[in-house]
DNA sequence: TATTGTTATACTCTATAACTATA
DNA sequence: TATAGTTATAGAGTATAACAATA
């Protein structure tokens, strides 16, 4: 539980930052994962897959899906696959371009994730209950800079490159 | 990158918080990982366990290295195993228990560790650089919460259990 | 030629459980 | 019996690269 010795000797603010966001991540997905496996027997990719579906009643294409998970295609082709062998999505032509299609919730995995997202979001409140609302403001605030600065560094580096 | 779409309908606050939480920490990890991969051909499970050793002399017994990583022990000899062979830690005997012994740095190791520290620290003081001192107290401050929280709340069901 | 998506592959990381040796 | 650590195994998760079909 002691991921917070991985900072150098030195120890400045900021990898002691990063350390304790790595451990509080680490606790909570951890927890995320092994509720969804057995409470669903389902893993944090799929779930995420299925998020993402959630909001767009027309379905997502794969390249988005790709983008939007922050992982390479083959993989999503392959959580894909599993989720429509279960009948949880279905792959939906793409008018106007034969070499893409989209992905949508079938009404059955749509009323699956649905029951998932509200167990989902009991854990995630029990997870920063001891937090005041203030608070989870503040933390929301500040990571959001976090990853402003992030986007637009790589941003910067797509540019130059 | 857009992770924080994962949310349900109602997206109440600690949902959104967590999203965020995950989205920055993914963009850092997947970072440091690719830097690690590309400058010293390692892991990152490999630099934490020789961060974990850096700080003591004596060395860390496989199930206290297995207790800080948050990992079970089998994977702790695998990965001991790995830098065994290239000569960066070493197994040493504990006196008074045969069955157990230290595993620590060899002084290749922590040469090479002191190095990846230094590249590590840089990583992430510019992932970092855009908050104020006090804005990363303050961060670090409110995840110290959450970590508390989980912490105990992990003890409590132990406890029950 | 470039793009969309698939396939094949390989590797890292992980948990579980059975095992050995020692306490 | 309990503990320290190992081994064996299976599966999740990922990236890479070669590929097919279409633009």
């Amino acid at each position: 539980m002691d991921l917070e010795a991985r900072g150098h000797s030195e120890h400045p603010e900021a990898l002691r930052l990063w350390l304790r966001l790595l451990t509080c991540t680490q606790l909570v997905e951890k927890q995320v994962r092994t509720q969804l496996r057995e409470q669903f027997d389902t893993t944090l990719p799929r779930f995420d897959l299925m998020a993402q579906l959630e909001r767009s009643v027309e379905g997502l294409k794969m390249n988005e899906l790709s983008r939007r998970m922050m992982v390479t295609g083959g993989n999503v082709t392959g959580i894909t696959d599993q989720l429509v062998t279960e009948g949880l999505v279905e792959r939906v032509d793409v008018e106007g371009d034969r070499r893409a299609y989209r992905v949508r919730l079938t009404p059955r995995g749509r009323k699956l994730f649905d029951e998932m997202a509200r167990q989902h979001e009991a854990w995630i409140v029990a997870a920063f209950e001891t937090l005041s609302p203030r608070e989870v403001e503040s933390l929301h605030k500040l990571l959001g800079k976090v990853k402003h600065h992030h986007t637009q560094r790589n941003e910067n580096k797509l540019e130059t490159a």
